[in-house]
RNA sequence: GGUGGAGUGGCCGAGAGGCGAGGCAACGGACUGCAAAUCCGUCUACACGGGUUCAAAUCCCGUCUCCACCUCCA
């Protein structure tokens, strides 16, 4: 296969041909969501990056292996306990709950696997024997029954966030506890039984205890893409410390890791990065109420994954009007061909913005042009022509997971044709009255009746191909 | 203090030495009974100050502003 594809890589800071550890297939993990909270737009974005990215490798024939691990025990879970009063894997798994469900709403397909921390203790347990065993983590000397990674035991510490040890703030961990240095991070932590649940512990031969989030990702990345992987991914904040640790305590433990670091950049409101701890996080549930979940979509991925969104209302209703500009091409030029099974044809300006470390500002661009053909044709009434310039619209905005027509974006109402039609026969008995109107040159009555049908929620409008009908473009709906 | 990123027309948003991305809004025209939609056209922008070059939004130097990370964060 020849290479097509060029990422950019953060830890090499440069756009890299993509080379698959196997070819023909491609190995992605991506850190899903500390499961504290229900998904805020910033995380949506994230899962929407990377399924823009796993639908272009299956363009290009890939065999995709997408896992998103799910981190359901952690420091902030147990907080959350102590906050609600209720078991913290039941807080757990209704935010995972949550964000399957925000990610089924934008029309992401399912990762091939989602791993939960606490269902591979085992994994994480070898991991940490592998790295004491090479002299890279130590049990605390304190009896806590923490182990640490011993940053100073690892030189090229810092190789991906291209910092040197020495440069970092030096008050990194306010309580150092037993830590040899107070850059070492956790790979286990000791069990404290006066102030956490005991469904929170495992037994480890270092004592009772929890994984640290930092090696939970490696050890399930290792398990299921392999010792050597191809993208790594994720949020930019999760480049340090998160990622910088995952990757030294893997290669202290001899494996490869992943070839490739793709980030995403923030969503920002409001001037800061959107976070529950700003307090500036909007949750996915409540802007799907003031836009339509497709539009939302559209919103993110139409700029660049690496750019950074400042997030507004006024923009997100900008965009939900761009996208209607597409989206009513579809809808029309469906009504004249039928529907119409896509072609797997895209145009070559749309591939190579794609294949460009997918650069979706471009293929969005060329997708215009595209469209901008298609009215034309729709005006000429070029039915055949029409058919597959159609059928390649959909097909591009299917690999942003924008197709108008997937049954992911079905209406309520929508899986009952038989209400469409029903509706159908009464609009078009209203319509044909107005065209009697219209050919007695009787406006008053034509409009009166469109004026009607308008107030009922219908917008009438004239084509070459005569009269049509749509539901108004709501302003909301679910 | 350290490491990166960004400042583009009314707005959103690409590009990264020469050939005006694209969209939204506005305006003009075509089409229409009128609309709507669409098509054609107009609005010639790159934070600021220097410099390099035949040519700079793009490279270099300086300045200002903003964001991310160095603590949990997608």
């Amino acid at each position: 296969m020849p290479v097509t594809l060029r990422l950019y890589d953060t830890a090499t800071r440069e756009v890299r041909d993509f080379v698959p550890v196997t070819p023909g297939k491609v190995g992605i993990y991506h850190c899903g969501l500390t499961v504290q909270g229900p998904p805020h737009v910033g995380h949506i974005r994230k899962e929407v990056t990377f399924d823009v990215a796993r639908r272009w490798f299956e363009h290009l024939a890939y065999d995709v292996t997408l896992i998103a691990n799910i981190t359901d025990i952690d420091d902030k879970v147990l907080a959350k306990e102590a906050e609600l009063g209720r078991p913290w894997w039941s807080i757990a798994y209704a935010n995972e709950l949550a964000l399957h469900q925000a990610y089924s709403v934008l029309g992401c397909l399912p990762p091939t696997y989602e791993p939960r921390a606490t269902g591979h203790i085992p994994e994480m347990l070898e991991l940490i024997a592998q790295l004491i065993t090479r002299g890279h983590a130590y049990v605390a000397p304190d009896g806590s029954g923490d182990v640490y990674f011993d940053v100073a035991s690892w030189p090229s510490y810092g190789e991906l966030s291209h910092q040197r040890i020495d440069d970092m703030e030096p008050a990194g961990d306010a309580d150092p506890r037993g830590k040899r240095d107070p850059r070492d991070f956790a790979l286990w932590k000791g069990f404290k039984k006066e102030v956490e649940p005991a469904t929170a512990a495992w037994p480890a031969p270092w004592g009772l205890g929890r994984p640290g989030w930092h090696l939970e990702c490696s050890a399930m990345s290792g398990k299921y893409l392999g010792d050597e992987f191809d993208i790594h991914g994720g949020g930019l904040d999760l480049r340090f410390p998160h990622h910088e640790n995952e990757l030294a305590q893997s290669r202290a433990a001899g494996r490869p890791f992943a070839r490739t670091w793709m980030h995403n950049a923030m969503v920002n409101l409001g001037g800061e990065k959107m976070s529950k701890s700003v307090g500036n996080a909007l949750l996915v549930s409540e802007v799907v109420k003031q836009v339509r979940p497709i539009e939302l979509r559209y919103y993110l991925v139409a700029p660049h994954y690496r750019s950074v969104i400042e997030f507004s209302f006024e923009s997100l209703h900008e965009a939900a009007t761009a996208f209607q500009r597409i989206e009513n091409f579809v809808l029309r030029a469906t009504e004249i061909t039928g529907d119409y099974p896509s072609a797997p044809v895209v145009c070559a300006e749309f591939a190579d913005a794609m294949d460009d470390d997918l650069s979706v500002p471009a293929a969005l661009a060329a997708l215009q042009g595209v469209i901008r053909e298609g009215n034309k044709m729709l005006a000429d009434g070029n039915s055949a022509a029409l058919r597959g310039n159609l059928a390649a619209v959909r097909r591009m905005l299917d690999l942003l997971g924008l197709d108008p027509l997937s049954p992911t974006w079905q209406r309520r109402g929508d899986d009952r044709p038989e209400l469409r039609s029903s509706l159908d026969a009464l609009v078009r008995t209203l319509v044909e009255q107005r065209e009697r109107a219209r050919r007695d040159r009787d406006f008053e009555t034509a409009d009166r009746v469109r004026d009607q049908l308008r107030v009922a929620g219908i917008d009438v409008e004239d084509t070459p191909s005569g009269p049509r009908w749509s539901l108004a473009a709501a302003d909301q709906e679910g």
